[in-house]
Parts: structure tokens; sequence; C-alpha cells
DNA sequence: CCCTCATTTCACTGATTTGTGAAACCACTG
DNA sequence: CAGTGGTTTCACAAATCAGTGAAATGAGGG
């Protein structure tokens, strides 16, 4: 018996979804995410505006908005295709997630939002001072382990990838 | 010369406005961010719903409304004052970010979805159910450092706190 | 160099979220 | 066991956002 892998399109359908739907409530927008996990399951290297739009059911507009978005982030470029008038998009880099599931951004203006209130709650030492600077020390030390982490990641990663060849 | 350390309540409102809108961003309803700084930085152990709708100046309506989704997380106590018919709230621990600021959970609903959708995509070998696998694992070892993280953040916060006794 | 078609822009629609005012509710006080 | 006043609920208004359709734009291909 020969098994035939077969993709189950309506699954992958669901967890693109399923997903988009997870970061649009993290401050995702919605059509991006979509297009996204559109990308992470495609088993082309890329797909254009048109395949977006069908497999999303979304209208070409706002395959080009979320493709503009996501080209801002730096998450997915587009390609010419030579003798098509048709682009190709493909991510960028299929490890995206690295950037952004860490949130550096955020602890940063939290950092600095509590940093700058200090003085004007009286310094560090009265009651709200301390729960502020509180706040900031624990931002600024998760913060400061991002890099590490990464790190540690990449280097798991690439010793897979060495054990696997 | 002696420095009275009056506090600048119009810097404190811009700092509860700032924070409540990148938590906003971030997916947190925003009244309910704006009660959580307001408890923040008050002075008093707690301040009564009245109080917050002054300082935020909002309706009674939604600061009960935020008040409600805040006690669900465990955020803030309702605490009842003898001889006063208005109820206190206050925060639970002042380190409420502490469970937050890591995103387990979100990182466990990707980590699933990624999981059940392998078998769709032909299992992690085929190009789709690598990248996949990839970010699951991703995700996943992220998720399994947090706890250690924590623990490390208050060792250093206790150490802090014996030190400066 | 024009023509065609992919892509973008723009104005609008529908859905969702957020907050308000007023009435209902309820618990404490006297 | 009322009366008072704090809190909640409810229906609605405002603002925001996402997505559409259609027109405008513009980049190849012939």
């Amino acid at each position: 018996m020969v098994t035939v892998t077969t993709r189950d399109e309506e699954a992958v359908r669901g967890f693109v979804e399923r997903l988009a739907l997870l970061f649009a409530d993290w401050g995702f927008p919605r059509m991006a995410a979509r297009v996204l996990f559109a990308l992470m399951t495609a088993e082309a290297p890329g797909l254009t505006a048109n395949e977006l739009a069908e497999r999303l059911d979304a209208s070409a507009a706002a395959i080009s908005g979320a493709v503009r978005y996501l080209g801002q982030l730096g998450f997915v470029v587009r390609e010419p295709v030579p003798g098509s008038r048709r682009d190709l998009y493909r991510l960028r880099d299929h490890t995206w997630y690295a950037g952004t599931a860490t949130a550096v951004q955020f602890y940063d203006l939290v950092i600095s939002a509590a940093d700058e209130v200090l003085g004007a709650v009286g310094g560090p030492d009265t009651t709200v001072g301390e729960r502020v600077a509180e706040m900031r020390d624990f931002f600024a030390f998760v913060r400061s382990r991002v890099p590490a982490l990464l790190d540690e990641w990449q280097a798991a990663r690439q010793a897979r990838a060495r054990a696997r060849d």
C-alpha cells in the first residue's frame, strides 16, 4: 500500500484562520495575518496576489493592503516573475516569528514610559515610585534576556539542521 | 532648602493614558487598562469607583465593566469599606504584569494549532510541515524558558528587597 | 509604442468595539 | 423596614476598522 500524502486543504484552511484570529487578538491586522499564514502553508515558494485572493476568498484590494503591511514589516518580499505580469509574494524568512514573538518593542516602550514618569511621582522611593520602578525593572529584565534566548534557539536549530544532514 | 515631593498629576495622567494605549494596541481592553494604571499610580491603597470615574473622566458604567474584567483576570479585588457604601478597588498584586507579559497562553495556542495541522500537510518531513514544525518548536522553546525566567526575576527581586532592609 | 491586464487607490458599507445615560437593582443606614 | 445612594445593566450612539467594488494607475508584452 502506498501512502499518498495528500494535503487536507480543509484543515489547512482552518489552521490559517485559527492562527490569524489568534494573532488578530494580539493586535496584528487580520488580513495581514491571514496572508502570512497562507504563505507559510503554501507548497509553492510564493503565491501571486491572485492565488492569495482565491485561497482567502478576499478581494484584490484587501490582499494589496495586507502584502504592503507585511512588506513594511519585512516579512514578505515581492518578486517579479519573468514572462508574467503577476508578481510573486514570498516570505523573506520562514522564521519571521523569531523577531516578533518576543515583543521587544513593546517592552522598550513600557520601560521608557515608566522611567519618564518616575520624576512625576516623587522618585523611586515613594510608594508609587517604587511600584513603577519595579514594573520598569521587570520589563527591562525580561527584555535583557531576549537576545540570549534567541541565540540559544538559533544554536539549537542549527545543531538540529546539522544532525539531519 | 526642603524639596517637597509634589506629584505632577498632569504627567501621571499622561503616563496612564500612554501605557493604556500601548496595552490596548496589544489586545487589552482600553478602559480596563486605564483603570489598571490608575490604580498603579494611586497613592492610596485603593480607589473607589467614583474616584476612578473622576480621574479617568469616564462614566460609572465604564468603570463597572472595567473592574469586572480586571476582577476576572485576578488583577483587582474589591474590598468593602466599613462605614461606607463605597467599595474600594485595589490591585491584588502589584506585580500583575509578571503573569501576563510572557503571553504563555498565546504560545500554547500557537503550539497546539501548529501541532494539529501537521498531519494535514503531510507530516513534518514535507516542506510545509517542516516550516510549521519549526514554528511550533520555536514557540515551545520560548515557552519552556518562561518559568525559569520568572523564577530568576523573583530571586533577583527578593535579593534586592533584602538588601534594602 | 500601444494595449492589456495586474495592482493600487479611494470612497463607501458593514461589523465590531467602546463608552454613555438612564433606569433598575441592591445593600447598608438610620 | 423604608430611604438613600452606590453599582450594575441595558439599549443606544460614536468611533474605529476591515473589506469591497470600481475606477485609476502603471508595468510588461507584443
